[in-house]
DNA sequence: ATTAATGCAAACACTTTGCAATGGA
DNA sequence: TCCATTGCAAAGTGTTTGCATTAAT
């Protein structure tokens, strides 16, 4: 995400406005619902069409990353910056891992791709979860 | 995926027999449709209900996982053991990596979360999409 | 003034579900 | 026989898109 709007070199419409905002510095890992939720309370004019496509514009503008962490709905991550993630099995919370790993991948593993890019997953029960046993041995097993 | 269907204590109709049967050392990881498409040719009255619902039945016996790997579409395995994973960006091919890696995650980097597993993604482009050219710099960039 | 962004609603893609009919066990 | 599974179609989610209107530059 950009220190100064401007700079990601689109219009800056109210809508807009509101979206960066709401991401700047979030770390919830919201996805397009939740950000229409929240916003649209202040801004009644919100649109769903505008949530999503101010969404991939950000995202083709390098602002943002999408995540496929939830496999029922996508989560956007205004932290562009490497990082891994943790995820509630029970609650889909997200939180971010910033202890580095080494992923380095033999040669010969990498099926003669060129890798772009890596990414770890670590998954959980969250401590809200725990203490209120919303959780099951399914849960459990079940890695997102 | 167990050796003998009959230990799974499910109905062996020919419908479920038929999907086990694509699954079995199946390394394409497909998705329902996948599954569909290439079924319903032999088995005209395979439905994309049985397919789902077989294939919810089976991940609830510890047959096959689900794989959150693809943003658009959950995609299935039927090698539950743990392994990890490459994605190419471009045509969304998924192909294992089975060298391991040290994820051991700091104590206090846990969130105080119920750790239950990890999974590790790579990203790249496939020889086949390197080949055509087909990639952009966003397909690189986009980590599914 | 220009041109891109907006809101709406319709369309779309993937998945789930209700229900009568079917067929494994 | 009995009850789980099936196929169908409808409904449910999440997301994208066409288009006339609006507004940022």
């Amino acid at each position: 995400m950009m220190a100064k709007y401007k700079d990601i070199g689109i219009k800056l419409t109210p809508q807009r406005l509101a979206i960066l905002g709401y991401l700047e510095g979030n770390k919830a890992h919201p996805s397009a619902e939740d950000i229409y939720n929240d916003l649209h309370a202040k801004y009644p004019t919100m649109s769903f069409a505008t949530v999503y496509t101010t969404l991939a514009t950000l995202r083709a503008k390098g602002c943002i990353s999408e995540l496929s962490i939830d496999p029922d709905k996508k989560r956007f991550d205004p932290n562009t910056s490497d990082h891994n993630h943790l995820i509630c099995t029970s609650c889909k919370r997200v939180v971010d891992i910033t202890v580095p790993f080494d992923l380095t991948l033999p040669e010969d593993s990498a099926s003669d791709f060129m890798i772009t890019g890596s990414h770890v997953e670590f998954f959980g029960i969250c401590p809200e979860c725990k203490k209120n046993n919303r959780y099951s041995r399914e849960d459990m097993e079940k890695c997102v």
